[in-house]
This record gives C-alpha cells, sequence and structure tokens, in this order.
RNA sequence: CGGGGUGUAGCUCAGUUGGCUAGAGCGACUGGUUUGGGACCAGUAGGCCGAAGGUUCAAGUCCUUUCACCCCGACCA
C-alpha cells in the first residue's frame, strides 16, 4: 500500500477526550475514528489489525473443530423470554427497539439464546452431535459508562464460540480443548507472556464458577490475584478464604495485578438447553439435555489491550503477526534514478509476498514520517535514500529496537 | 445512575472584574528555500464561541434549561 494513497491521517495532538492510551494512539495513528463514546469505526490500518486478529482466531478455532458462522444482530424476543433474560431487571446492556407493527425486537449483545433455538432445527439425534459453530460479530451493548478507550465499548467486535455435546465428558474434553486454543490465539497476538486463565464467577451466565483470560495491563478494569509458580489466577470477585482453602492455597501465596478481560468460557452444563428445549435422542432412545459451554474473545477490546501493552512515548509497537504490514518502506529519495530504485523494492517485496507499507509521499520532511512510522508502529522499518544507496542498501530497524543497519536489497528478498 | 470536570477554527487550547472587528500553535492551501527526526520565510482560507431561552446599552464571558464528551464511583462477559 502506497502511503500517498493510504485513508489515515496521523496527528500530533493527543484527543482531548480521551485519556486511555489505547484510543490515543489509535486514533492519532489514524487507526480508528469515534463516531460517539464508546462506538468506534475502523480505519483501513484499524481493520488490517482487526483482520489478523480474526484470522488467527478462525485459525485455532477451526484447528480444534469449529465452524466458522454468522448469526443476526436482530433478535427475537421470545428467545429470549425462555431463559428470562428478556427483562431489563434481568439484563441491563439491551438495546431495543421495535417494528413498525410494534413487536419488541432486541440487538444482540450475546448470541446463547439464538443460537441454542437455531441448533433445535439440526440437533435432534445423537448423530447430530458435538457440533462447534464460531462467528465474529459486532455486539450492542447499552453499557452504563462507556470507558477506557476500546475497552468497554457500546458497539464491538466479538468472537463467540459455542458447543453443543452429548455427554459432559465430550463437553469437558473441548472446554479444555478450547483453553489450550485461547492461550495459543493470546501467544500468537502477542500477549502470551502476561495473560492468565483466572477462575471467576459465572456471572449472569451460570451458576458455577468460569473462566476469564486476563491480560497484565493497566487500563485493565479487572484487579485478579496471581500465583506466577503454579500459573494459578483468581479474579478478586471470588477471592475469598473459602476458595482458596478449596485450593489448598493462602492469600499470601498470590500477587494482586490489574488485569482486562480479553477472552472468557462458561461451561451452562444442560440449564440452557433445559430451559430452550433442546434435547436429543440418544442410542438408546432416551431424550436427553444437550450440553451446552460458550466461548468468547473481545476482538477489538483485544486491540486496544495489545496497543495498551506494546508502546512506547513515540507510538505503538505491533507485534508481528497482528501488525497491519510487515514492512514499512520510507523512501527519502530526491532524484528521479532513487525514487524508481524505491518503487522496485516495494515491487519485489510485495512479490514475495510481504506486506508493505511504502511512504512514497513526497512533500512529508524526513522527520515527518519517521514520526508517523514510529506512531504507527510496523514492526520493521526499511529506509532508502542516498545516504543507504550509497552504503550499497537499505537500512533496516526493528520497531521495538534501536539498533539500524545496511542491508543489500538482495538478502532482503530472501 | 450519583459525584466532579470540559464544550471557542479541521485538531490542541488562550480569551481578565461583561466592552469595540474573537486569538495562538498545529494542520490545510499558495509561492519560495529546504531535505536523515514533526525544518524555515512570506502570504491565504478557515468561527452560529455545543444548542435553546433569559438578564443587559452591550454576552465567548452572567443566569436558566438542555445536549455531548471525559474522569471517579456504582455496575459489568
Amino acid at each position: 500500500m502506497k502511503q500517498s494513497q493510504l485513508f489515515t491521517k496521523t496527528t500530533k495532538n493527543i484527543p482531548k477526550d480521551e485519556l486511555a492510551k489505547n484510543a490515543e494512539l489509535l486514533i492519532r495513528a489514524g487507526f480508528i475514528h469515534k463516531e460517539m463514546a464508546g462506538v468506534y469505526s475502523l480505519m483501513p490500518l484499524g481493520f488490517r489489525v482487526i483482520k489478523n486478529i480474526k484470522n488467527i482466531v478462525a485459525e485455532e478455532m477451526e484447528k480444534i473443530g469449529s465452524e466458522e458462522i454468522i448469526m443476526s444482530t436482530l433478535q427475537n424476543k421470545e428467545i429470549w423470554q425462555k431463559t428470562d433474560r428478556w427483562d431489563d431487571e434481568k439484563v441491563d446492556v439491551w438495546f431495543k427497539s421495535q417494528l413498525k407493527n410494534g413487536n419488541e425486537v432486541g440487538f444482540g449483545w450475546s448470541h446463547e439464546e439464538p443460537i441454542t433455538e437455531m441448533m433445535k432445527s439440526f440437533i435432534v439425534s445423537y448423530n447430530d452431535l458435538p457440533r462447534f459453530v464460531h462467528q465474529f460479530q459486532n455486539k450492542l451493548r447499552n453499557e452504563i459508562r462507556a470507558k477506557s478507550g476500546i475497552i468497554r465499548c457500546r458497539e464491538f467486535i466479538m468472537k463467540d464460540m459455542y458447543a453443543f455435546c452429548a455427554t459432559d465428558e465430550e463437553n469437558m474434553n473441548f472446554y479444555n480443548k478450547t483453553t489450550e486454543a485461547y492461550l495459543k490465539v493470546f501467544k500468537r497476538v502477542g500477549l502470551g507472556d502476561i495473560t492468565y486463565v483466572t477462575s471467576a464467577s459465572g456471572g449472569l451466565f451460570t451458576d458455577k464458577f468460569s473462566h476469564e483470560f486476563q491480560t497484565i495491563c493497566e487500563t485493565g478494569e479487572d484487579i485478579i490475584y496471581i500465583n506466577k509458580e503454579k500459573n494459578i489466577a483468581v479474579n478478586k470477585e471470588i477471592y475469598n478464604k473459602e476458595n482458596l482453602e478449596k485450593m489448598k492455597m493462602e492469600m499470601k501465596d498470590f500477587e494482586e495485578k490489574k488485569t482486562a478481560e480479553v477472552g472468557n468460557i462458561f461451561n451452562f452444563g444442560t440449564n440452557k438447553c433445559e430451559q430452550m428445549g433442546l434435547y436429543f435422542n440418544d442410542k438408546d432412545g432416551s431424550k436427553k439435555p444437550v450440553y451446552l459451554s460458550s466461548y468468547g474473545i473481545g476482538i477489538t477490546r483485544l486491540m486496544g489491550v495489545l496497543v495498551d501493552v506494546h508502546h512506547d512515548d513515540k507510538g505503538i509497537i505491533w507485534p508481528g503477526e497482528v501488525a497491519p504490514f510487515d514492512y514499512h518502506l520510507i523512501s527519502l529519495a530526491k532524484t528521479d534514478e532513487e525514487k524508481k530504485e524505491a518503487e522496485k523494492v516495494y515491487e519485489k517485496l510485495k512479490q514475495i509476498g510481504k506486506e508493505v507499507l511504502f511512504d512514497d509521499r513526497t512533500n512529508k520532511t524526513a522527520g515527518e514520517k519517521f514520526a508517523d512510522s514510529d506512531l504507527i508502529g510496523i514492526p520493521v522499518r526499511l529506509i532508502l535514500s542516498t545516504k543507504t544507496l550509497e552504503a550499497g542498501g537499505l537500512e533496516i530497524k526493528n520497531r521495538n529496537e534501536n539498533e539500524s543497519k545496511i542491508i543489500k536489497i538482495g538478502e532482503l528478498l530472501h
């Protein structure tokens, strides 16, 4: 992509209505645009990062047997009434509207009920189980207070996955497989070292505990207690003597950390399906309720957490796999010949399958280009200038390092 | 939803006890000089001072209402 054509704009000014680092940098670097409190649009750069995160998540979910679908945003009131979750007293994040005929509809804040309802058309026998599906979908939640930049939004992209199983064993097996898959996802996006599987309460979803994936992060809204040796973490909401005794641990074993919840997994057992009337005929002819578990990863939130965790005073430092581009090729070419050379490098890099942002702008000074480059945060910066050509090639520098070196153009293409 | 704060140029802000034609920096545009860390000079454009109502000879400034945004708390996949 040529930067002269890229739909974006960077700014030196810190937006006055954003205190959170993630939103500040993403806006300044031109990744997102704020529509209103808790609602952001994605610009091309932001869209690329989101695509990369989605691809990683999709890959890992497919590896454990899930298929991608996409469900509707508009939701049927009657379906939610079956589990008593239509009532605003029970679920306070509903956005609701009306059809022309006066019927109420809801905007999806979660999809357990609709997916379970849908499955009633497809799961009737043990032969139809297990069934795993996931989707990337815009969730709408009427949060009392949007905050922390893109960490707590009213509209956001979420990956939600649902597992329908015949037995508790099958269900727990998938639950454990997903836990592993999630850890892989967080490792791949660059949060592996600071993300913990955390025991938490089930909240609205289940009476039992659930597991959250919590990433250590200043902008986070959760407090968790971590034991690094045993790799155990507990959310503050269930952190008490009684629960610790069950784990045979004491408070002195834990360290308190501020974290952001980047993923969570819930086991509903057969509760939800019993409420919704999703049963199947087992081998012996008996009618049994289906086991359901659900698995979420906040995709846009993940982008925010990544920025909060990976930045310096100059801008964002994207981990490789989620970065909007592999290379930021900056041309400081003066002569036509040099310009041609820069163009050639750009084309060659594309040919070998690299994603390149090519700063071909002629009306910007070197300093401005460097500042933009640091702000945008592409992992590897390549500079082509009179100086580098004289030295035999390009200057290469990683965003997270200070040293640069000259390499031959040919070396880069291997 | 309680408490606190902020709305003035595209962005970030200044604007005194109410006073004449509302300012700066950045950005944009034009011309020129520059060209390895947001460079310089000259010029130009750009405003319903968040919105509505009120007080006053006079309102960006005072009063009332309202909307938006931020922060703290409560809440919370």
